[in-house]
DNA sequence: TACGTTTGTTGAAGCGCTTCGACACTGCGG
DNA sequence: CCGCAGTGTCGAAGCGCTTCAACAAACGTA
């Protein structure tokens, strides 16, 4: 292994001036700079990076807490941890993957100086690891937004503002009776605070336009969407709005309307607040977009700052835009049961 | 940050016995360790990774690559991902996350002795990859087999035997036309070894069968099944077995079979290659299910023997196992275009 | 000319750990 | 009673780097 000695010798000069060359943080003069970096070249040295956190307390890694979970949906979840690797690499910081989420991992990692701080992502209401995450000795920011922050930095989209902008769109075009399509049961039942933010301002702003609405949440599939739509029918008949909160269940659903002979938006208008799904469904939706990669990018910068000794703490909520791609109208007949005998007319036909 | 000292210190023993404790290298009394072991719980005492790395030579952490293609289905990949954290932590390895794929970053992390070795993942059959690997301080391993392993230790599902297994049951049953639904095109054009082996085993068990075949590339999506459909229809007329080999096209590939009246195995039969999609597909499929999680699990234990000092290199292809599970039986009409006028019919009759 | 300043470079200390060789102690056989 | 092997513990060196204080050289100013 090359160390700085060698490239020292190589370079006719000492190691610290090596060391100087490698971190700009001392004037060096042009050319011991060049024969510095002609060495490095020729002998292809790379610094060694325990060495190096040793000496300088800073490892230039990161810790990403990623979700395993069933209900999370894997396209979504590989959008942050994308954009956090991507931007991490642009701040020099490389990336070390933690996925269980046992407290020993973080006090591992942290208190022993393997990372330099922490991004922690599917943080629920009420996550048991924000107590530990403030007892660390590394900064962390949480992807998501507990009750109570405790003086961690939170990122976060507006679920509550998406949830409520699409009741709003959907109110203003006259739509009285809406529901939302929601995660599955299961994130619900662990509190994943997305699901419940959603739930919480679609009530709202149900409650404020004076409209009706439910919530049932949707296991993914086409199976998943069928029992979801059929809970719709039973709890609120008439509905003409739908609001979608479920990466997974988009293409079901859109499968089940159409086989239902249910045409969007002439019988339902439909919203979805979901990370891009990079264009693979059979039509566009309008939609409250999850900005991800914005997330991610944000999560990572305030990061970067408070390893750099920044000690203030914010909650960041993205706001929510509505795209409009023809996929909502003025109401309809509603998610009313198919005519025809729904599901198995087309085999008969055929 | 409380040190190895700060622990020799509370138990009344030197440094060195408590790292002996913590490694177990030596023998130590049995009332020394448990001084050593109550001083370490009560002082919280992580040891310091860099310092460690340092003097050992040795990081504890596993550098993992993974694509970040468009054409890679990620809930594939994260199968993979899943199961080499998994068998990582059961060694006591970190997992340090790469996806750019530049040399740059595999140069830096392996000489810079930032890893103890490299999990690389997507390896296609000509990658520049293999000759970077070759060249780096730290032992490698591959998910997937390149033309030239150079002595790099591989793992990967037998891709080829999957294919020919599908077509010898598929023959078995009586099939004389049978056609792949392989990868998105993009895989095949960059030469990935699983789309590849697929192709090349189905083209020798179709000739060793006396049957007819064909293999289209198929982009994920309703609208990619449909033009994969077409292109069989045209391309070979008549035919019966179906091999899927590209998960994202599943569930599309059932909605348009139902859509167009055709019954599984009734007209056509399916068999799969394929990661398992834990049970979110709306039927069952015979299957020769790709082994991620014994793959990845695999991948870790060559790769620690490597590290350990283990100077064999192998390649281990693991064998195909068909499951049935009823999507396939004696030829029936085929693929034959939709009667009723296909697609459109549903709606019109709503 | 003599002095302070700035600029560029260096030696050495020290980061926290592992590991080697040495050493003290015990219990054994001769 | 001596010597020896085995057992448990320790001191010190050293891993490769950063960074501080110090210094030499070059410069500008009085």
């Amino acid at each position: 292994m090359t160390t700085i000695m060698d490239v020292a010798a190589a370079a006719g000069v000492s190691a610290s001036t090596v060391s100087y060359v490698l971190s700009g943080k001392r004037t060096i003069s042009p050319a011991t700079r060049s024969r510095v970096e002609r060495a490095i070249e020729q002998l292809g040295y790379r610094p060694h990076a325990g060495a190096r956190a040793l000496a300088s307390n800073r490892t230039d890694v990161l810790g990403l807490v990623v979700p395993l979970r069933e209900d999370v949906n894997v396209n979504v979840m590989m959008q942050f941890v994308r954009s956090v690797t991507t931007t991490a690499r642009r701040h020099e910081l490389d990336v070390l993957l933690l996925t269980q989420e046992e407290d020993a991992g973080l006090h591992r990692v942290s208190n022993g100086s393997l990372v330099d701080g922490l991004v922690v992502m599917d943080i629920t209401a009420d996550d048991p690891r924000v107590e530990v995450l403030t007892s660390l000795e590394r900064p962390t920011v949480l992807i998501g937004v507990p009750r109570d922050p405790r003086g961690l930095s939170c990122v976060d989209f507006d679920f509550a503002g998406a949830a409520r902008a699409a009741v709003g769109h959907l109110a203003g075009l006259g739509h009285r009776r809406v529901a939302v399509l929601a995660s599955p049961a299961r994130s619900l039942d662990r509190h994943a605070g997305y699901a419940e933010r959603v739930r919480d301002g679609f009530r709202e702003a149900v409650r404020g336009a004076g409209a009706q609405g439910v919530h049932v949440p949707c296991e993914p599939g086409v199976e998943g969407v069928r029992a979801a739509l059929a809970a719709v029918r039973e709890q609120l008949p008439g509905t003409t709005g739908l609001v979608v909160h479920n990466e997974a269940a988009l293409p079901a659903l859109l499968a089940v309307l159409a086989e239902e002979g249910l045409d969007v938006p002439g019988d339902v208008s439909v919203v979805t607040i979901a990370a891009s799904a990079g264009g693979h469904l059979p039509r566009a939706l309008t939609s409250l977009d999850i900005p991800a990669l914005d997330i991610g990018r944000i999560a990572v910068e305030m990061l970067v700052a408070r390893i750099g000794g920044d000690r203030t703490c914010e909650t960041r909520l993205l706001a929510a835009v509505l795209a409009d791609a023809g996929s909502t109208a003025a109401p309809g007949a509603g998610v009313r049961a198919p005519r025809g005998r729904g599901r198995g007319a087309r085999r008969a036909s055929a």
